[in-house]
DNA sequence: AATGAAACGATCGATTT
DNA sequence: AAATCGATCGTTTCATT
């Protein structure tokens, strides 16, 4: 970890998240470098964890997930016990694309994708019913205006 | 588009969500197919939109972005024209990772990953000036529990 | 759906700057 | 120390069966 990057080591990012099925040759060209330190520098992002996954973005509806919520989440429980039980709950839903704890009077909020408002119905249940929770609000998304992954180097 | 998807498709593109860099012969191998029927099966799901984008995900915190705030909004102003200089001005800044429309009381809910608090509030003083809102409040996240993009197919 | 071959790209060591 | 070159090996791509 705690690897120093500079402004070749962005731009290989940028354009790795852009489009990662590009050739090595396709980058250095693109970034102004040459095949050699690019791959060097690649290895050595994934090796310090600043790449995390290389993965595909899919068309969630395309999929049959047509319903996607927003939960917050307001909890009257603080203890260390009840938190390690609601995060590994969440951690193992796979509905739960994202989970935040976060300041202020809302205590979480999740990103959950599936299938119809019922399967969210099932999901909620099944939550409740193994953690105790004060307070929920869900968010239902009528159109996703945006949606990336791309962080603004 | 309108592709018929069966359930050796969801096998490939669970694999390609996990792990896009793996090769055609180690994903038939995974799926119990082999290399040529996997291939146009990839194929034809790009081309049917159905995988939208390789690419990878970073650490943002690696990268200096410390901040992340969930922003919900509520407007007063329902018209199209204003509706449309609204998207336009969150499909322009790239801060804004996610956007959705919300049904209920709640019009819109933004992710906005940041470098810091103080980076908000200059994206929020750019964006309130650019197109009225009605009300404004900024969720912190404080840890990230979960983030993935993977459908659990 | 499998085979196999040609084109292409990744990987890494040797050589040069 | 770091870039370039080039050999080798693996992978993708696609025509044929």
């Amino acid at each position: 970890m705690a690897l120093r990057i500079d402004d070749m080591d962005k731009k290989i990012l940028g354009e790795l998240q852009r489009d990662a099925a590009q050739s090595l040759d396709e980058i250095a060209k693109r970034v102004g470098s040459s095949k050699t330190p690019v791959w060097n520098r690649i290895r050595k992002l994934k090796e310090a964890g600043v790449i995390r996954q290389q993965t595909v973005l899919l068309d969630a509806e395309a999929l049959g997930f047509e319903a996607c919520f927003f939960v917050l989440i307001r909890t009257s429980e603080h203890e260390a016990d009840w938190q390690q039980k609601f995060l590994k709950a969440l951690r193992e839903r796979p509905e739960v694309l994202e989970a935040h704890r976060l300041a202020g009077d809302i205590d979480y909020i999740l990103k959950v994708q599936v299938q119809n408002a019922r399967a969210y119905d099932t999901f909620y249940q099944a939550l409740i019913s193994e953690v105790k929770v004060h307070n929920v609000t869900a968010l239902l998304s009528m159109e996703e205006i945006k949606s990336t992954s791309m962080l603004p180097l």
